[in-house]
DNA sequence: ATCCTTATTGCAGCTATTCGCATTAGCATA
DNA sequence: TATGCTAATGCGAATAGCTGCAATAAGGAT
């Protein structure tokens, strides 16, 4: 494992801790896949198979609800691009938030400066709080052409 | 049925022909359940069964062909609240975005006029173009706490 | 009114995701 | 290091949602 990825690991291990969640032996083989993976999007099922490689296998359940566990505290996205199953992403900027094609899948990230404004807006004017960690922007970039004129 | 059910039915009516769509039995039932809900977020399994009600049984996977089909033609939005099932809601109007609470799921309203700039934003300086049909702004309420520090 | 083309439907089966519950194992504390 | 509390796991079963395909029915053309 690169340096790197140990970093990533032990930086997830701590987050994990500090929630006041238990780093258990499933998490701790989620967090290594995911810290392999930092630039990809995985789905549930890849994520069980690079388990089974590295540690044993673990229930799907479990990992749906370890990565819930992790979306609540803002460690992955998970993002549905049409009807292919979910994706989660591992997003350990908290700086950026991601403009994701729904055709292609290529994201584009944006600084949280260019869209604090918004969400202040929101919390004065509506005392509406916006969930940054599960909030990722679906739209088409501009190669992928919309089908249908509204869709623009 | 009220006056202003009919002419939301017969608004979809002419939305689905003009996009080039049959209008089907199933899709008749379905648009006037929509109709007579145009204030809610319904799930599939709650429009089966006023569809069953009013018309006859339909199939599930007609159902969500056809809901997905309305909503490729802007003519329903479909939102995820936390795990619960995805619900759909009439969007006639497309002149506001949702900010909805994942804890009590209470829905407020945001003129489109007020958020347009951040998308203009996305399209001028990234040449992405946002889904905003698909798209709903997730987090919490005024009165809803988050769990976790960082949720706020 | 009938015919023809092809979009839609219903069915069956499948994948994705969630849930309840008994058991196990983190980890705080003694 | 041993103990106890309870969060988290794994299993089984249920729900949500999607897909392929043969049969059906919209709706344009005759």
């Amino acid at each position: 494992m690169e340096q790197h990825e140990t970093s990533v690991v032990e930086a997830l291990h701590s987050a994990i801790r500090s929630a006041g969640l238990r780093l258990t032996l499933p998490r701790r083989a989620i967090c290594r896949v995911l810290a392999a993976n930092s630039e990809g999007f995985l789905t549930v099922a890849q994520i069980l198979e690079s388990v089974e490689q590295s540690a044993g296998q673990i229930d799907s359940s479990t990992a749906y609800r370890t990565l819930d566990e992790l979306a609540r505290i803002g460690l992955v996205h998970h993002i549905h691009f049409g009807n292919q199953p979910g994706k989660w992403h591992l997003t350990l900027d908290n700086d950026h938030q991601h403009l994701v094609c729904e055709t292609c899948q290529k994201t584009t990230l944006v600084p949280l400066t260019e869209i604090a404004p918004m969400f202040n807006h929101f919390r004065d004017t509506y005392q509406f709080h916006t969930n940054l960690h599960h909030f990722a922007i679906l739209g088409h970039c501009e190669d992928c052409k919309p089908r249908y004129p509204h869709d623009a």
